[in-house]
RNA sequence: GCCCGCGUGGUGGAACGGUAGACACUGGGGACUUAAAAUCCCUUGCCUCCGGGCGUGCCGGUUCGAUUCCGGCCGCGGGCACCA
């Protein structure tokens, strides 16, 4: 064999590694342990670029540890609920349970090539019925432990699918299937008590150092603690009071309206009587609540007829509004308006014509605030009007923090912590889901299911054909017992948010067939995840929901007290991303291009790019005339190449990683996304680059293959090949404790270029490339066993200690020093490692360049930053 | 609006406050070939009167020395947001 030849080498080693179970994770208590877990994949049917980033990843992470002596534990399994299957049930028929488990099927089959040390053993699919039995499980002891309730929520109403929609499937108030306008509609929701765990959640944040900080940022502004006061203003007419929250009660001198929720209860108690106000509240419900709609929309509000009066000025009564942009579930549903100092009620002051009355003013200016709000920042000193609350020439922060203590003591208000992170509503109203195990019974109420019972099954003969749940319409699906009297009672038909099913899965990975949720002491060894990796689209919701469901489980009893924060550290890896080819239609409006349509190449160092049907494939045949002619068509009729894309099939530019394991094999696909871009950034797939690595690989096969018939007696060289060895594994190691892949990428690439030019003696050289596999092994590992088994290696490569570095060999004897004049580098000398200053100043002051770049001058100061550098300053 | 992050050759990117551009892609030149593929070698920041000069978004500061630290701009990206 003279050429590497990726397909059946590769085929060969994984057999290799399964027939040894290599990848077997050992519950071992002699051994340190380290889990490494990818973000699970949604099971679409085809694994794209960005898994095979993902995965790789973690892979070299796992066989690094695995080779340093580490017991790992490495799993996969399937995030495999959601309406994805239902739709495909609704398009193409079938089932989402057959659409499901074909999915997986061909996933698995298109990962397992990749080589990846994942230990097959464990997995799962969330919608095994033996891994939602345990999550229903978990849920009868949450709910019974208190972390589960029900409660009456607002929620999107789709009224043509007849279901309740999340926030993102309601696109400009529509429902993005039945394109239905969407209804704001109270319905019972089961809802988890996360938030009894915010300020936990928040300050347990400062304790993940090796979380980014950009993900620990936006978890603490998701969970949003604030720090304000409740004030009650009482009624003119008696009744109970309005109670306000505030994080600015410094302004109050300045309130001059109270604005409620219309979801208030004095607002719909007032309903009733007053048409025009029903009529009102009718209007905001049907409000589209997106993010995009809301900022266009009307401040808008209709008198009540209620007053309050001033909690401070007793004498001074305020007018009780209801407002469209207060929101019943955030604060107390209640707001004092201060038109002041908020530019927001200050508009709406202005439009119905309520008073304006400010608070304090920008030291040195008192002029009253008109049009626009005075809204300075917290830390800024203002001049508050009146001494009101006992304040003078303050900050705001200091202002705040003196009001809030000064109504508490004057008995006007109570301080309070709020926070912006709201209750977690699982409920769906979808079949494809784990169904929740609590049966309506007419005389026991809500009751949950006997343990004895579960899992409770999903029904397999169901329909798509009507809108709405199969579940609610399911004939006998619905029908059950009472686990407590026993009398014939209705089975809960709404399933969980499959976020639940993602919450929990690291923990069932260290014990995948237990039967019950986690096993303890398979916790106890394996737990935490040491290495968590995925896409930052998941820096909130599933990090957030999974730290509250550890501590949920650890309060149930089914994690060790170890694992309340269950990722130790996270990595959020860049998107693969793809040059997208565009053209315009007559009329203008773009046109895409898959890749393989598309002859793209540089031409002088500018990217062109043609369709390949319109021109002979071949550039090399092409005269110096032709290719001027191309580039002049390129120019006018071109194919536009827009960078860094993010692969969609929509703008066609998606690469299909079977395709190229086909053509270069899984090593190749492998060193491509580990090299070049940091892996915390985007890295754009290229098909020069593709092919460059398959080239590279295919070189140091070339390499090992030569140094394997290789007979040079020891030689020139052999020491400085073994020091730049020992500076590889040094780099290379490095490299990937510090998740910098592309650095150690770029060790090896020199490492190869050094190997190849050596002159170093045939023992040395096959030494150097021994160790050049085992640090290629966790990147490329099928090559690297090859290479392994070609210079004679014992065993498996992958199962071969890492390699450690002499550290005599890492520091050089003699050393080049660069001379700087003025900060500027004009010389270099060559000097032992230890020479002392005095004797570097010396041979500075004697060295030729030296002396010519001072030309007289006197030298001023001489610094000389030993193995360093040298500055001589005149 | 609030909160983060990032600006280095034609491109992706390296660089404990110490030789800016490692490593790679692209481009240019050459060798070997009847020719091609494959491979190998040289070259590739800009300007230059070939001495050197200029260069890490822009302006300033600290320092013997700044891509790195500080301040202010400009540009790009991300997150959150009727949150009271």
């Amino acid at each position: 064999m003279s050429r590497y030849d990726p397909a059946t080498t590769e085929a060969k080693w994984q057999t290799a590694w399964d027939k040894e179970g290599v990848f077997t994770a050992r519950h071992d208590p002699a051994k340190p342990k380290y889990y490494v877990l990818e973000m699970f994949p949604y099971p679409s049917g085809r694994i794209h670029m960005g898994h095979v980033r993902n995965y790789t990843m973690g892979d070299v992470v796992a066989r690094q540890k695995a080779a340093s002596g580490f017991s790992v534990l490495h799993p996969m399994g399937w995030d495999a609920f959601g309406m994805p299957a239902e739709n495909a049930a609704m398009e193409r028929g079938g089932h989402p349970k057959d659409w499901t488990y074909g999915n997986i099927a061909d996933m698995r089959a298109q990962m397992k090539p990749l080589g990846l040390s994942i230990d097959w053993s464990r997995e799962f699919a969330t919608c095994d019925p033996e891994y939602y039995g345990q999550q229903q499980a978990m849920f009868i002891d949450m709910l019974n432990a208190g972390l589960v309730y029900r409660k009456s929520a607002m929620v999107n109403w789709d009224p043509v699918d007849m279901t309740v929609l999340a926030n993102e499937q309601v696109i400009d108030g529509k429902g993005w299937r039945s394109n239905a306008p969407v209804e704001r509609r109270e319905l019972t929701q089961w809802f988890f008590k996360i938030t009894d765990y915010a300020d936990e959640l928040l300050s347990a944040l400062d304790g993940l150092k090796d979380w980014p900080e950009k993900v620990r940022l936006m978890q603490a502004n998701w969970i949003g603690k604030s720090r304000g006061l409740e004030v009650p203003f009482q009624r003119t007419d008696g009744a109970a009071p309005i109670v306000c929250y505030t994080t600015r009660p410094d302004t109050m001198r300045g309130a001059s309206f109270i604005a409620i929720s219309p979801d208030h209860p004095i607002a719909k108690a007032l309903e009733a009587d007053r048409p025009d106000l029903a009529a009102f509240l009718a209007e905001c419900r049907r409000m589209d609540t997106t993010e995009a709609a809301m900022e266009k929309a009307e401040k808008l509000g209709i008198d009540t007829g209620l007053a309050v009066r001033h909690p401070v000025f007793k004498g001074q009564t305020l007018p009780v509004w209801i407002g469209n942009f207060v929101l019943m579930d955030y604060g107390t549903g209640a707001v004092f308006g201060c038109p002041a100092h908020d530019q927001r009620d200050l508009d709406f002051a202005r439009k119905y014509g309520l008073p304006v009355i400010d608070a304090f003013h920008m030291p040195g200016n008192d002029t009253p605030v008109s049009n626009e709000a005075l809204v300075p920042l917290k830390s800024e000193p203002v001049q508050y009007i009146d001494h009101f609350a006992g304040l003078g020439l303050t900050t705001g922060q200091d202002g705040i923090e003196k009001t809030i203590d000064w109504f508490a003591a004057q008995g006007l208000g109570t301080a309070q912590t709020r926070f912006r992170l709201r209750d977690w509503g699982i409920s769906r109203q979808r079949y494809w889901g784990c169904p929740i195990p609590v049966v309506h019974c007419d005389a026991c109420g809500v009751v949950p299911e006997s343990k004895a019972n579960l899992p409770v099954r999903l029904p397999d003969d169901v329909t798509f054909d009507i809108p709405g749940n199969p579940l609610d319409r399911h004939p006998t699906w619905r029908d059950c017992t009472c686990p407590k009297c026993g009398a014939a009672a209705r089975r809960e038909t709404d399933t969980m948010d499959t976020f639940v099913d993602s919450s929990w899965y690291y923990a069932r990975f260290t014990a995948p067939h237990a039967t019950t949720p986690t096993d303890l002491a398979e916790a106890e060894y394996w737990m935490n995840v040491d290495q968590y990796i995925g896409g930052v689209e998941h820096a909130i919701l599933h990090l957030l929901y999974s730290r509250f469901f550890a501590r949920a489980m650890q309060k149930t009893g089914h994690l060790p007290a170890k694992a309340s924060e269950p990722f130790n550290a996270l990595f959020t890896q860049g998107m693969v991303t793809h040059e997208i080819y565009q053209s315009r239609d007559k009329a203008g409006r773009p046109v895409y291009h898959l890749p393989e349509d598309v002859l793209r190449f540089n031409l002088m160092n500018e990217p062109v790019a043609f369709l390949r049907t319109d021109h002979a494939t071949d550039l090399a045949e092409m005269t110096e005339d032709q290719l001027a002619a191309l580039r002049l068509e390129a120019a006018s009729t071109p194919i536009e190449i827009i960078p860094s894309a993010k692969m969609s099939k929509s703008k066609k530019n998606v690469v299909d990683p079977m395709n190229i394991i086909a053509a270069y094999g899984a090593d190749t696909a492998r060193w491509f996304v580990m090299s070049d871009s940091p892996p915390e950034r985007d890295v754009e797939w290229t098909s020069s680059g593709a092919e460059a690595a398959a080239k590279h690989l295919a070189r140091v096969w070339r390499i090992a293959d030569e140094i394997s018939r290789d007979a040079t007696p020891a030689n020139l060289g052999d020491t400085e090949l073994q020091r730049a060895t020992a500076r590889t594994i040094a780099d290379v190691t490095q490299g990937i404790e510090g998740f910098a892949f592309n650095k150690s990428v770029a060790a090896l690439y020199a490492l190869t270029n050094t190997l190849s030019k050596s002159t170093a003696g045939a023992v040395a050289k096959r030494a150097a490339m021994k160790t050049m596999a085992q640090l290629l092994q966790p990147m490329v590992p099928h090559l690297a066993e090859e290479i392994w088994a070609m210079l004679d290696g014992v065993g498996l490569v992958s199962q071969a200690a890492w390699p450690v570095a002499d550290p005599a060999l890492l520091v050089d004897d003699t050393v080049t020093l660069p001379i700087q004049i003025n900060g500027k580098r004009r010389a270099e000398i060559s000097v032992p490692k230890d020479m002392p200053a005095a004797q570097v100043e010396k041979l500075v002051l004697a060295d030729e360049d030296v002396i010519r770049f001072l030309a007289g001058q006197p030298v001023r100061k001489l610094i000389v930053v030993p193995g360093r550098i040298v500055n001589v300053v005149i």
